[in-house]
DNA sequence: TTACCTCTCATACTAAAGTACCAAAATCAA
DNA sequence: TTGATTTTGGTACTTTAGTATGAGAGGTAA
């Protein structure tokens, strides 16, 4: 919003400016009608296009949150959390214990704690849900 | 760029009619040469800001495109992928023969062909697989 | 220190998932 | 009708996944 009236104050002085170079310009005749009106239009309309871009390209808040209030909600842990990435990127479960350099065991106890806390009966569920909760990146 | 070609030609003309318009009202002095301006500032900035809406407008090309040519691509059939997608749902086998009223076994002969076609090692990294391909929804 | 939680790991088992190989209908284009 | 493809199904087997249970190590708050 400040920024908003700040562009547009400048924008009023910008245009103040220009006509005083109208009449200048119209006075002195050194500068032709047609290359300020073309000057004014072209500056005008890049400043157009420069803040249609600022205000669009903030508009997208579609969301892409990663939320970290429902995985405590759940009461999932952060070890339980770093496992459930790993699970939607395609993981098995040897792979996983590889990665973070634990036990396979150890990814399995964690996979059943996902599974119960996510309400769950396969990591393909626990997938789907935790996407839904938003809790995973679509 | 058809579309961009006609705007800009469009741009051009408004200016060579602007410049009439200039030369009209200062040779007949019934439109002052700040009005004009300003009237040229106002219609151009908001050309800028139409163009550049329309422009980003398409940008979001976040294709929810569910793709269906690199479907025939990879070879992957009917029935196949109507597998895929509940896979992706986080059903189980056992659950999708239910729902399509066909055997376990069949099912299972889907997922495996479905496994070379998408180069995975396990249905969870089918589902990621087809979604980077873009022949499952994010 | 006790109580509690997280993370770790193991064993033993059940249940899915997936592979390999084969084969009979069904569908469809030539 | 022939030939190719899809869809269907089975058996037998291997591999992951998932459950149940127990337990030790380490950190933390009461």
């Amino acid at each position: 919003m400040k920024k908003t009236i700040f562009v547009f104050s400048a924008l009023i002085v910008a245009l103040l400016a220009l006509f005083q170079l109208g009449k200048y310009s119209y006075l002195s005749g050194d500068i032709s009608i047609e290359v300020a009106i073309a000057v004014v239009a072209i500056i005008f309309f890049i400043i157009g296009v420069y803040i249609n871009k600022k205000t669009l390209a903030k508009k997208p808040t579609t969301l892409p949150t990663i939320d970290s209030k429902k995985i405590n909600e759940l009461g999932i842990s952060n070890r339980e959390y770093e496992v459930l990435v790993h699970i939607s990127k395609g993981m098995s479960n040897k792979e996983i214990a590889e990665e973070l350099f634990i036990s396979e065991s150890t990814i399995k106890t964690h996979v059943s704690n996902l599974l119960v806390k996510l309400d769950a009966k396969r990591r393909t569920q626990a997938i789907q849900k935790a996407k839904d909760l938003e809790i995973l990146s679509p």
